[in-house]
RNA sequence: GCGACCGUAGCUCAGUUGGUUAGAGCGCUAGAUUGUGAUUCUAGAUGUCGCCGGUUCAAAUCCGGUCGGUCGCCCCA
């Protein structure tokens, strides 16, 4: 708290990289529009409790990452770690039950206390679709499908991998678990102290640790395809089928788990080698259990989250921002005649900055590193013939114009330049992006 | 929670074996033109050398601590 300082972990966001954020939530919700899913929101803190039965109290979310506090009621409260949790309350809190399958789109900052390293900050943010009360395999190919539309046009599908894997229904993960627990507590000597703890909490965990020991026992582990029961299998190959007819690659990793609890069937990931150590840039599952377990109906449920931050790193550079026209006004006649015109204008949807600083040569200045297509000059001389000078900043050229046409002149100009722009998509000179 | 590396101007960085007023580029401000930007030229301002303590005649430089950052482990988006 000393100096003037971001809270560790805590990023601003400033004007200047804030559209590649926005471009990626903006792509996200053009895509899941094109689905047909609804956008929401929820609130940033929930009750702890929420999170903790939701998420499973041995999870390390649970366990150690999460930003609790008292609040002035006694409230025992937390700052949302991820989306599922707080939609599905809201799902249940506003009577949703009746309306399934509910489609929802939902952005926002999520909160985790870790120590911050490349692509992981304590506020991050993440897109998040989730989808209730649909339990056909159809609904993971689609809620897949829409991620991977979404990495297409952010342009970073083909930098990415989608892992794919079954967890199972109750009955074949519970069996699994057992028959798991069984081999590595036979093996206990040789596995690694991360491991040991993992045995306690989570023994799939396991099967991808990276310790060279852990990895000589993985060899000969039971592996989890092996007791999918016949739905579980039929599930998982239903979703396959699905994915193979999208077009959509990937492959099964045995050792995909993922942390949280209340997973079933279905866990995936996009994931890329261009982030250093995080590389998942979107994860997520099927979770038919949740709602229930959190005092709902039995209702299905599926849905991924995205990094924001780390899609943002990979993503084409956004659209470049309209180009300001600058008003330059010279004298008192002029500025006030300048207001008028910079509404007119406006009304029409040109972008205007007012240059009312300075001498003429500063409110050129100004307009040039406001990067500004066109500056409009108004003094004494225009003022008295009716017109204004208009000075194109990419040739330097100047001439005048009168009052009457300046808003057809600076609209039918702009969609010459939106013409221009398009005949030059493609470009990607983003070199730092691998 | 553990480990490694790093803290000098708004930004990117230089600063020799400890030695006198701590530097460059970019950016910023002003002028070369009292109504013309970007290009050019000239001038100027900028620093608790992260912080605290220690060693020394002398510390940006060496030592200890602390705070902050980056990257990795665990785990995840």
């Amino acid at each position: 708290m000393s100096k003037l300082q971001p809270v560790r972990g805590t990023h601003d966001i400033l004007p200047d990289e804030f559209p590649r954020f926005a471009h990626v939530w903006n792509t996200a919700r053009e895509v899941a529009r094109l689905y047909g899913y609804a956008e929401m929101a929820t609130p940033i803190f929930e009750f702890t409790e929420l999170f903790a039965r939701g998420m499973g109290e041995t999870s390390d979310v649970v366990s150690k990452e999460m930003y609790s506090f008292t609040d002035r009621g006694d409230e025992g409260l937390t700052l949302r770690p991820e989306y599922t949790a707080g939609i599905c309350r809201a799902f249940i809190s506003n009577g949703l039950t009746q309306q399934v399958p509910l489609k929802v789109f939902a952005h926002g900052p999520m909160f985790r206390y870790e120590r911050p390293q490349k692509g992981r900050q304590r506020q991050f943010h993440q897109i998040d679709v989730e989808v209730l009360g649909a339990p056909e395999p159809e609904c993971d190919v689609e809620v897949i499908s829409l991620a991977a539309d979404i990495l297409q046009r952010l342009g970073i599908l083909d930098c990415c991998t989608l892992s794919l894997n079954s967890l199972g229904d109750p009955e074949s993960r519970t069996a699994y678990r057992k028959v798991l627990i069984d081999y590595y507590s036979a093996h206990k000597a040789k596995l690694s102290e991360d491991s040991l703890r993992r045995l306690e909490r989570n023994p799939m965990r396991i099967l991808d640790s990276k310790d060279e020991g852990d990895k000589a026992v993985n060899v000969n582990a039971p592996s989890l395809g092996d007791y999918l029961n016949t739905a579980a299998r039929d599930f998982f190959a239903a979703v396959k089928a699905g994915l193979e007819a999208s077009g959509i690659a990937f492959t099964v990793e045995p050792s995909l788990v993922r942390g949280l609890d209340y997973y079933t069937h279905t866990a995936f990931e996009f994931v890329t080698t261009h982030l250093g150590a995080q590389g998942t840039v979107i994860g997520g599952g099927r979770y038919d259990g949740l709602i229930e377990a959190l005092g709902g109906p039995p209702t299905a449920g599926i849905g991924w989250a995205g990094g924001i931050e780390r899609l943002a790193m990979l993503a084409n550079d956004p659209p470049k921002p309209e180009r300001p026209v600058a008003i330059v006004p010279m004298g008192e006649a002029a500025e006030r005649r300048a207001l008028a015109l910079a509404r007119e204008l406006r009304d029409a949807d040109v972008v205007v900055e007012l240059a009312y600083k300075g001498n003429m040569k500063r409110r050129l200045q100004r307009a040039n590193k406001l990067d500004a297509s066109h500056a409009l000059i108004l003094g004494d001389a225009e003022m008295a013939k009716g017109v204004v000078a208009l000075k194109n900043f990419d040739d330097g050229t100047q001439r005048e114009v009168a009052f009457a046409d300046i808003v057809e002149e600076l609209t039918v100009d702009a969609m010459g330049e939106l013409a221009d722009l398009m005949g030059l998509d493609g470009i990607d000179d983003d070199e730092d992006k691998r």
